[in-house]
RNA sequence: GGCGACGUAGCUCAGCUGGUGAGAGUGCUCGACUCAUAAUCGAGAGGUCGUGGGUUCGAGUCCCACCGUCGCUACCA
């Protein structure tokens, strides 16, 4: 085997305001997860991190229409989401939110480096300003007719009605989505990172990335194609965030979301090195990471979030010293519902919760899992999420355990048979499964997770067609002892694929363990003869769906 | 408007740097089997690879145009 490595897996940081959709979840969370798992088996020393996202205007507005303090809709959405994780398998070595004193001094040091560095001056713009709740106003919080197409209530950045993007200042009769007041234009003073500072670095370090998917590298690139990347505003007039780390401009200001939600990757990892999750004790452990040229840092983010994590991200990084930039970022497109972006506010698909009323953890995994948007955007629907569930993962895995169980159980004496040798035949299916491991391998360093998923599942195929080939049920009335190196065979071949599978299926793989053992690694590991079995129950339910959804 | 991705069997999708008769899963038909959650295994039917041009000895794979879908367009993150 070769050498461990430190792999971050860095996951997109869910804005703590509202729920999540499987949208997300196929799109991020699931991947990141399947990710870190197989990485942990193959022996790499993986960091999988992220957090709620607790600042942003957005957060500030709902509490004040709720009447209760920004803390109280984070807490609410944290805790929610925190179970949703627990319910779903996630392995975080942390999950942590960007309103911890860690995350608000790890933001202000960077800030600082970046501001002796040079990289960080000083500007003052015009912006909007609602005089009734005395609050600058980002675009999207203005709304007013559209000068394109006459819409009443397009908003700063963009009309809905007829898809033009807009400036606020284009707006007829523009009036402030809170109050409904007339917005004034006010000067304001802010820092601004110099981004365009890094335009020739970030194209050769998105050139030297010729393994990324075509989507998102193509995307990155045509932000720097013409004038290259702007410089952007990192603080904000608003009194929820992180405060800045230098008194120059007053109160009243705090450093913006964008700006400190992707340094929460580095962060997390400073937080988790600090705490009782790290089993070294080292608090400096995160520069394994963060300070290695070896390591490799995976981020799991959907494609609306590829500018943040390919440019930005990358730009902040190169200002603040000799950081480990990304090294592949792995985009998924969308999951679409008839059709249309998955989009909890909107109605559109499921949310976690949603689809957690409706399928078990690890069969909802296994679906979305089988549709990953790793190319294009992929249509679910939750028939095809049955479906996937009863047709494939219930028919071909769960009552292929389910078979081999039942006849050990009945006729082992309860208990997983010794071999006496192997015929041709079993030493092919072995070969076959053992194949997976290094064919799976391979696809997962591509994170090819779709891919990688069939790959077991045909294993777990070629072990079907096994048992059909020398149906081991007939063999028992006049060959027990062949039997019985078949049902072994059968059953180490079963050892074999839930490996395969337990980066997907976490919690049933986990379930075989009493009969099997624990995985030691990316591998198919001996069968313990001997081993008692109980009277098997099947891992998986058939999932019922009435009528039309 | 600009940019990007996508458009391949009924459905959901693979097809890498162009090269023997276009694939997988599922569905459908037929057959085998009956240990197993009416599950499994085998065989078969089913496709103008969005449309029209072009490059090439040869294109699903490269180029152009068009049509359609989706997304992004820098103050949502």
């Amino acid at each position: 085997m070769t050498e461990p490595v430190n792999v971050l897996v860095a996951v997109a940081w869910p804005y703590a305001s509202g729920s999540r959709h499987i949208g997300h979840l196929a799109g991020a969370y699931l991947p990141a997860d399947i990710f870190a798992r197989q990485q942990r088996l193959v022996g790499n020393r993986v960091l999988m991190v992220s957090g709620s996202d607790v600042h942003g205007t957005p957060i500030t507005v709902r509490a004040e229409a709720e009447g209760v303090s920004p803390q109280d809709i984070v807490d609410r959405y944290h805790s929610q989401i925190l179970e949703q994780w627990d319910r779903l398998g996630m392995s975080w070595d942390l999950y942590t939110t960007t309103g911890t004193d860690n995350h608000a001094r790890v933001t202000q040091d960077m800030f600082l480096a970046q501001l002796e560095n040079g990289f960080i001056d000083r500007r003052v713009s015009e912006q909007f300003y609602d005089p009734e709740v005395e609050r600058f106003l980002p675009d999207r919080y203005i709304e007013g007719e559209c000068p394109h197409c006459g819409y009443g209530d397009a908003r700063g950045d963009q009309c809905d009605n007829c898809g033009k993007t807009l400036d606020p200042i284009e707006l007829i009769h523009p009036r402030s989505k809170l109050s409904g007041a007339t917005p004034e234009r006010r000067q304001t003073e802010h820092f601004y990172y110099r981004y365009s500072d890094f335009t020739d670095r970030l194209r050769s370090y998105l050139d030297s990335k010729t393994d990324w998917r075509p989507h998102v590298v193509n995307f990155a690139k045509g932000w720097l194609e013409d004038e290259g990347l702007q410089d952007r505003a990192i603080t904000r007039d608003i009194d929820w965030g992180i405060d800045i780390p230098v008194d120059d401009l007053g109160p009243g200001k705090k450093i913006y979301v964008w700006y400190d939600a992707v340094i929460g990757y580095l962060s997390a990892s400073k937080e988790w090195a600090a705490g009782d999750r790290n089993p070294s004790g080292d608090p400096q452990k995160w520069r394994d990471w963060w300070e290695n040229r070896d390591s490799r840092h995976v981020y799991f983010i959907g494609k609306d979030n590829i500018p943040f994590h390919a440019l930005f991200w990358p730009a902040q990084l190169m200002g603040a010293g000799d950081l480990h930039l990304p090294d592949s970022i792995p985009a998924n497109q969308y999951v679409t519902f008839k059709g249309g972006k998955a989009s909890a506010s909107r109605g559109i698909g499921l949310t976690i919760a949603d689809a957690l009323e409706i399928f078990e953890p690890d069969a909802l995994r296994f679906a979305l899992a089988a549709a990953l948007p790793e190319h294009a955007d992929t249509e679910v629907s939750v028939e095809e999420i049955g479906r996937r569930i009863n047709e494939e993962l219930v028919a071909t895995w769960g009552n292929l355990v389910n078979r081999v169980l039942s006849m050990v159980y009945k006729n082992c004496d309860g208990r997983i048979p010794g071999t006496s040798g192997h015929h041709t035949e079993d030493l092919e299916l072995l070969a076959t499964v053992d194949a997976a491991f290094d064919a799976g391998a391979a696809q997962f360093a591509q994170v090819e997770l779709k891919a990688g998923l069939r790959t077991a599942m045909k294993a777990a195929q070629a072990t079907n067609g096994y048992l059909n080939a020398t149906e081991p049920w007939k063999l028992q009335k006049t060959d027990a002892e062949r039997a019985a190196q078949v049902l072994h065979t059968a059953l180490s071949a079963i050892n074999g694929v839930r490996v395969l599978l337990a980066p997907y299926l976490p919690f049933t793989s986990e379930r075989l363990d009493s009969v099997l053992g624990a995985p030691t690694g990316w591998r198919r590991d001996p069968l313990a003869a001997g081993t008692p079995i109980a009277k098997p129950t099947p891992l998986f339910a058939k999932v019922e769906l009435e009528g039309a959804e």
